[in-house]
DNA sequence: TTGCATGCAAATTTTTTGCAGCCAG
DNA sequence: CTGGCTGCAAAAAATTTGCATGCAA
């Protein structure tokens, strides 16, 4: 397990070099609490997960930004006032949100590569699409009975 | 031209009444205003392009709040710190954006009957889609010169 | 008439910024 | 070393709320 983590650090530092970012212990730890996390978090949730509350709210916004500019993290859009996000390496995962209670399910196979195709080749003004997003809303079976 | 102004006044009304709420000046306006307009807009620029500045801040907010839960209007996620809004009627339409300048490309056909389909097939919690958020995001071909 | 909508002002929440000191590379 | 990161504090931006008044249905 040790050995596991260890391999992980390593996997995110790298990445943050490549980004042309250095590993600080407090960005390693930005990832780490969205690894562990269940669902897409919002900069106050991750800001309370780190050990003891340990990095100041401006330098959390710091390093989201620099996270999500670098591709490491994702932006989801709940229909929230503000934002959450997720780690970008868990394929190609999207969500199920239900506009009632906020239960989020996950679903995989968008197979979007096609929409994107698509959409590239009637496009005038792009040829690559490096980022995408796609959620469902609804009501959750729950919600839909009341 | 009035002709069809009105009717399109009319149909708004409607829209309004099925989603249980009054048909007021304000809303028609801020409907108005996302009608004209080539883009998704913010709340501040909606906001700023009402007659004369005309509705209070809070009243905006209130408006798009209760448009977008009763899904005449749709709320876009420009991976910024707030919200963008249109009207939800131009049927099946998404968006290319550029992370670096901003510039934004309507495209269609993102068929995304079959995704749903796909993803409440296997799903436990839910049955019902009603809405969904479909945005690519890439770099526009002046920007991917630099 | 009557309860939903609005204006106004204030409070709250969320995000950004300047600057000095620190540490990863 | 040294330029990118961070903490601290303060400001700015975005959103919400309470209450009195007004108007659509």
């Amino acid at each position: 397990m040790i050995q596991i983590m260890k391999k992980e650090q390593q996997e995110r530092k790298k990445q943050l070099h490549s980004m042309g970012s250095r590993a600080t212990p407090g960005r390693l730890e930005v990832l780490s609490v969205l690894e562990k996390a269940d669902r897409p978090l919002n900069v106050e949730e991750i800001k309370k997960r780190l050990k003891g509350d340990s990095l100041d709210q401006a330098t959390v916004y710091r390093i989201i930004n620099a996270l999500r500019d670098g591709g490491l993290i994702r932006q989801i859009d709940f229909l929230k006032t503000h934002a959450y996000f997720e780690l970008s390496d868990k394929h190609d995962h999207h969500h199920l949100i239900c506009v009632q209670c906020q239960k989020i399910e996950d679903f995989t196979g968008c197979n979007f590569q096609s929409i994107v195709q698509k959409a590239l080749k009637n496009s005038k003004q792009f040829k690559t699409v490096t980022q995408h997003s796609l959620e469902l809303f609804g009501l959750c079976n729950t919600c839909s009975k009341k």
